[in-house]
DNA sequence: GAAAATGATGTTAGCGCTATTAAAAAGTCC
DNA sequence: GGACTTTTTAATAGCGCTAACATCATTTTC
C-alpha cells in the first residue's frame, strides 16, 4: 500500500477507453451525455465504466473547462437545520456533476450581503445560489447581472423575472395541510406567519386562507405574526392560545415556530394533539426531534439544492454561448407528512 | 461582459509571477510555505500577490497533487445544527488549504457505514474525516487503516491510540458549567447523559462528578440516561422532577436534550431559571432558538472541523513519505456560556 | 584558487479531463 | 459508383498548478 504511484483512486478515463475499446475523447462524451455517440458504443462504454468504478475526477473536469463550474452558494442563517440540508443537496449536486462549490456566509445586512456577493464575483464563479433570504434581495440579483453571473433563486413564493428559480409550491402545499387539518373536523384554525419579507411565507399563508374559505361546513381563523424562529413562534401561539376562544389546531409556517407552539402549549398543561393539533412546515430535522413529532410538510430541501446547482451550471455554460433570457422556473415536488403532532378535534370543544 | 475569454477568476500564477518579476515556480513555493525563498523574493511575491488579488485554484492544485488533497467526510445524523457548523467549518478549510470535500452520508447502522467507507476508498480520498459516532468506530478506522487512508476523530472524549483526533476538552467543559451551577447555589443538581457510547458523554459525566464531589458546601447529584435528542432530554427531565426531591437545577449534555429538559419544565408550569435552571452543552444554533435562551458550553465545532481537514490533508500528504505512527491529538478551546436559562438557586427550596 | 557543498531560482513534464480540430466511416445523391 | 455530405471517432493542445530535476549563483573547504 505504501508504494503505490498514484493515489487518486485509479481508474481514470483512459484505463475506462481501452477497457471499452474505444478513444478516451468517446468515453468523455458518454460520461457528459453529449449527443452524437451511437447508441452500442455508449452502452459498451457504461458497461466499462460499471466494471471498472470509474467516476470521474471534479478537479480534472473543472480545471478543463476553465474554471467554469465554479458555482457560489450564499448562506446567512437560515434556520439550522434547512441549511445543513442545503449544504448537503448542494454538495452532492457540486460532486455528480463536477462542479467547484463555493460557499460565502454573511450577516442578514444589506451591506454584508453585497460585500459576499462582491467576493465571489471576485472569486470568479460562474453562478450563484442564492437559497431562502438572499432570494429575494433585488440588490444582489442585479449585482449578479451586472457581472455577468448566472443567479439561481431558491424557495421564493413565486417565479422571479430577474432569475431562475427552483421551488416549491408553497400555496398547494399550505392549502394541503389546511385541507389535513379541517379534515380532522378543525373549524378553528390559528396560523402563524412567516418572516414578511420572504415571499414563500405570503404563497402559505395565501393557501391557508383560500383553503379556510373554502372549508364545509365553514371554518375561521386566527392569523399571527411570526418571524420563522422558535421564539416568535411560541410568543404568537400564546396569544392565539389566551383568545377567548382559542383555535384547536395552530398551523405554523415553519418548524421551529411549531415547536414553539408545542411549547407554549405545553406550558398551558394542554395536551398535543388532544388538546391541540400543531402543525409545522419544511419538514426539517427539528420536526422529528420535538415530541410529539410534527405532522409537516415536506420541503425537499437537498433536492432543491441539488437543482439549483444543475441549473446554475447549465445556465452559466449556455449564457457564454447565447443570451437566453428567459428565465427558468423549476418546481418540485413536496409531500404531506402526517405524524403525532395533529389528531381529531377534541370532543369538548 | 459577454466577449471574456476566461471566466476564471482572470488572474494565475503565471500573472503573479511575471509581476513580482521571478518565475511561476517561485511563485508557487511562495503560497506554499515552501522553505528556500529568499525573505525579498517572498515579500515581492506576496506583494503581487495582494496587488493582483491572485487566489489559487483548488482544482489545478488537486489535479497536481495528484489526488492528495481529496478529503472524505463521512456523515450520518447529528443533531442538525451540528452537522451544518460542521459542514461549514469544514467547507471552510476545504477552500483555504485547497482539498477537495468528498462527503458522504450513511445510515447508523454498521454496514451502512461499512458500505459509505467502501465508497470513500474507492473515490480514492487520501484521508477521511470521521465526525461524532463514527469516531467511534473501531471498524470504520480499520478499514481505514487498511486501506492506508488517514482516519481523523473528531468529537471523541479521549485521545485515540488508532487514529489523529481533533477535539474539545469534555471533561473540563463539564466541570466549569457545574461550577456555574454551584457558584449559584445549586446543591443538587440533575444530570442527563447522553449516548452511552460516545465517549464524549462520559467524559462530559465524569467532570460533572468531578465538581459535585469537590462542592463546598457539599451538593449531591442525580443522573439520568439520555441519548443526545430532544425527546430523551424530556422523559428524562420528566423523571428528574417527579423525584421526591427534585433538583434545582438541570444540567443536560447537550442542546437538543436541554431543549427537551425547558419543554418538561415548562409543561410543570415551572419557570426558567426562576423555579429551575437548564444548562446545555455545544452552543448549537438550538440554543438560542429556544426560550429561555440557554446558557451551555460552546464547542468551536467549525474549527473543530477545519482543523481535521487541515490534519487530514497534512497527515496524508506525510504519510506517503514515511509512516510517523504517532497519532496527533489536537484540543480546542471551548467556552461557557451563560445566557438566561440559569439563575440563582431559588429561596423556598 | 579550484572543487565541492550549499543555496536560490528556473525548466520540464505531467495530474485527468474537455474543446477543438482533423480524420475516418457511413450514408446520399445524381 | 465516385464526389459530397453527414455522422462518428481519434488526436492534439491546453486548463492552473506542483513534483522532480536542472541550473546558476554563492559560499565554503582544503
Amino acid at each position: 500500500m505504501s508504494r503505490t504511484k498514484k493515489r487518486t483512486g485509479g481508474v481514470t478515463m483512459d484505463h475506462v477507453a481501452r477497457e471499452a475499446g474505444v478513444s478516451l475523447m468517446t468515453v468523455s462524451r458518454v460520461m457528459n451525455n453529449v449527443p452524437g455517440v451511437k447508441a452500442s458504443t455508449r452502452d459498451s462504454v457504461m458497461r466499462a465504466v460499471k466494471a471498472l468504478g470509474y467516476s470521474p475526477n471534479a478537479a480534472a473536469r473543472s480545471l478543463a473547462r476553465n474554471g467554469a463550474g465554479r458555482i457560489g452558494l450564499l448562506y446567512s442563517n437560515p434556520s439550522a437545520g434547512y441549511l445543513s440540508q442545503f449544504l448537503v443537496g448542494a454538495l452532492d449536486g457540486a460532486q455528480t456533476s463536477g462542479a467547484l462549490l463555493v460557499i460565502e456566509k454573511c450577516d442578514p445586512s444589506l451591506e454584508s450581503e453585497a460585500a459576499a456577493i462582491g467576493r465571489l464575483i471576485a472569486g470568479g464563479v460562474a453562478g450563484v445560489i442564492l437559497p431562502a433570504p438572499h432570494a429575494e434581495s433585488e440588490r444582489a440579483i442585479a449585482a449578479l447581472r451586472d457581472a455577468g453571473v448566472v443567479a439561481i433563486a431558491v424557495g421564493t413564493g413565486h417565479a422571479r423575472a430577474d432569475a431562475h428559480g427552483v421551488r416549491m409550491d408553497d400555496f398547494a402545499a399550505a392549502a394541503e395541510m389546511t385541507r389535513h387539518l379541517i379534515e380532522l373536523g378543525h373549524r378553528r384554525i390559528g396560523f402563524i406567519e412567516g418572516a414578511v419579507n420572504q415571499t414563500a411565507s405570503v404563497e402559505r399563508l395565501k393557501g391557508f386562507e383560500t383553503e379556510i374559505r373554502r372549508a364545509d361546513p365553514p371554518a375561521d381563523c386566527l392569523v399571527e405574526p411570526g418571524g420563522f424562529n422558535y421564539r416568535s413562534g411560541f410568543e404568537a401561539a400564546e396569544r392565539l392560545l389566551s383568545d377567548d376562544n382559542p383555535p384547536t389546531a395552530i398551523f405554523a409556517s415553519n418548524d421551529d415556530m411549531a415547536a414553539g407552539a408545542l411549547a407554549a402549549a405545553h406550558r398551558r398543561g394542554l395536551d398535543v394533539p388532544g388538546d391541540l393539533s400543531v402543525a409545522g412546515f419544511d419538514d426539517t430535522p427539528l420536526a422529528t426531534a420535538v415530541w410529539p413529532e410534527l405532522t409537516t410538510v415536506r420541503q425537499p430541501v437537498a433536492r432543491m439544492a441539488e437543482a439549483a446547482l444543475r441549473l446554475a451550471l447549465q445556465e452559466s455554460r449556455d449564457q457564454s454561448r447565447r443570451d437566453s433570457r428567459a428565465p427558468i422556473d423549476q418546481l418540485l415536488p413536496h409531500q404531506l407528512v402526517v405524524r403525532a403532532s395533529t389528531g381529531p378535534v377534541p370532543h369538548n370543544s
